[in-house]
DNA sequence: CATGACGATCTACAATATCGATTGAGAGTG
DNA sequence: CACTCTCAATCGATATTGTAGATCGTCATG
């Protein structure tokens, strides 16, 4: 049907190399193969290629505009193949990964910058998702790898310890909250709590408690702007609120049932299909890279 | 050495019609073929491409992205192969055509904005230069075809006539000829005389009129800007001032010699080789059209 | 369990690519 | 002008590759 690539390498190389002749022997075969293959390219486009009435051959014009797209065409195939053969070394061809929101985006987005720079083959898809829809997500798509808070553990899941994050009780500096200081679960009570809204059906955050009215927003930056205007008292993750709290802004409650809390995020991937190399590379770069830093 | 074309296309129709065998009906072959075809791709590019595991064959991950290079492959290849039809059927590569520059531009654009649409795989050059300067070009050039003023008639040089161009010897209404009658050659002898730069070497156009004084400008705009300055007299093809005219900011010098004249352009190309199909529909635009509208 | 569709596999055969040698046509040299 | 050298086309023989046709095991379906 279409043109053969062999026979536009066999053009390529008669044209770059000056002659059948050369050409022949830069592609280790005979004269008169490449005479062949020419003759073939020329009869399964339907155009005279090389102006043979000189000594030397030459392209016609319509040889050179279309020697220009075949060298493309070429070309387009090199990386095909090259892209198999990563594929064939291991590189899976696709990767998923589910991100909890309350982790730096940052040293996740730095690893999958360094892995783009690294030309590595796989489509990364990358998620982010809170609270128990981490884990939800994880399953429902059978992603490769969490970044995750918490976890119902299993026997199929292997998890890697990453750097610590602290949590910390906020408010606006406005709010009833600020100045007060024993703080108890009751006073929290009369109040509205902040929440980031969990994406699976699953119920809410340890942490949360208990009362009354809860607001749920849809991220942890909708959480810190609420929470800037006041509408109530939430736990944020101090790495996205450290210079508001700093310029006072916002402000740490002085709840007396313990205004932080740290935990430590894991790296989790399944122990029953092996990780690709852009997986355990991944995992090296987020395991390396401080995830918790600013 | 890369991968081949029919291979993917056997892949292909594997995938869109879902069956090794459906496959096979589809390309009017056996299923055998077909099934060589594919495992002769999977050896070449050493990535597994179909999960036969299960009744129905499914594409792996790997084979998925593969799969959607190669039909970009397949499609660049379909184009050339188009293209290179249409250099079968004769449609030239490369076609130059040299533009008096006192012709209107507009018709000729609009000419090879319909060759564009109509998709002619010619590569067309298009250049534009003054007097002798046109058909110098198109000699050193060895251009397709000239749309000129005036050439040196050869036997191997054909020409159709096109629509009048009518000139006018204008000036700018602030300069001293622009209120006079009855002017002679003696009194354009004492101004300065604007003329369009012949690119060639050759001499001034005919109807220059031989004053001391001559100015010589890059182009029609050029010339057009400094016939408004009130730098000196010229001559301007009409359907560039005719809206100074009617304004009143440029006027028509009242020369006794007369102080207009018309002449028939020409789209000029050789008898020797003939033209091929973008030529000849280039031909029939510019005939068609009415080159000399506004 | 019988049935039918599917895809792998094998063999024989056909088509296609390569080899090695020859031919004739420029181009360079004395 | 004779000689040689390089170039590319051409040809017959051979090696490689692709296709047809038949068979086999597997899996889904009724």
């Amino acid at each position: 049907m279409g043109p053969d690539l062999d026979a536009i390498n066999a053009l390529d190389a008669v044209v770059r190399h000056g002659g059948f002749a050369r050409a022949a022997a830069a592609l280790h075969r005979v004269q008169s193969a490449v005479s062949y293959q020419v003759d073939k390219l020329e009869a399964q486009l339907g155009v005279p290629l090389l102006d043979r009435t000189g000594y030397r051959v030459q392209l016609t014009p319509a040889g050179e505009i279309l020697l220009a797209e075949g060298r493309r065409l070429l070309g387009q195939a090199q990386r095909m193949t090259s892209m198999a053969r990563q594929f064939a070394d291991g590189w899976e061809a696709r990767l998923t990964v589910i991100l909890d929101g309350i982790l730096p985006l940052e040293t996740t987005l730095r690893a999958l910058k360094t892995l783009a720079e690294e030309k590595v083959p796989t489509r990364i898809q990358l998620k982010v998702e809170y609270l128990g829809g981490v884990q939800f997500r994880f399953e429902k798509d059978n992603a490769d790898m969490m970044v995750v808070k918490d976890y119902l553990g299993r026997p199929d899941l292997e998890a890697h310890q990453l750097e610590e994050v602290e949590c910390v009780l906020c408010v606006s500096s406005g709010h009833p909250l600020a100045d007060r200081s024993g703080v108890t679960l009751r006073d929290l009570h009369e109040h509205v709590e902040l929440s980031v809204q969990d994406s699976s059906e699953r119920g809410d955050d340890e942490h949360m408690f208990g009362g009354e009215r809860v607001f749920y927003l849809s991220g942890f930056a909708a959480k810190k702007q609420a929470l800037r205007m006041g509408l109530g008292f939430g736990w944020m993750p101090r790495y996205l609120v450290s210079r508001e709290l700093q310029r006072g802004t916002l402000r740490e409650v002085r709840y007396a049932g313990g205004s932080r809390y740290r935990f430590t995020p894991k790296l989790v991937h399944r122990t029953t299909t092996p990780m690709g190399r852009t997986g355990r590379r991944l995992g090296e770069l987020l395991l390396g890279g401080s995830l918790a830093a600013h």
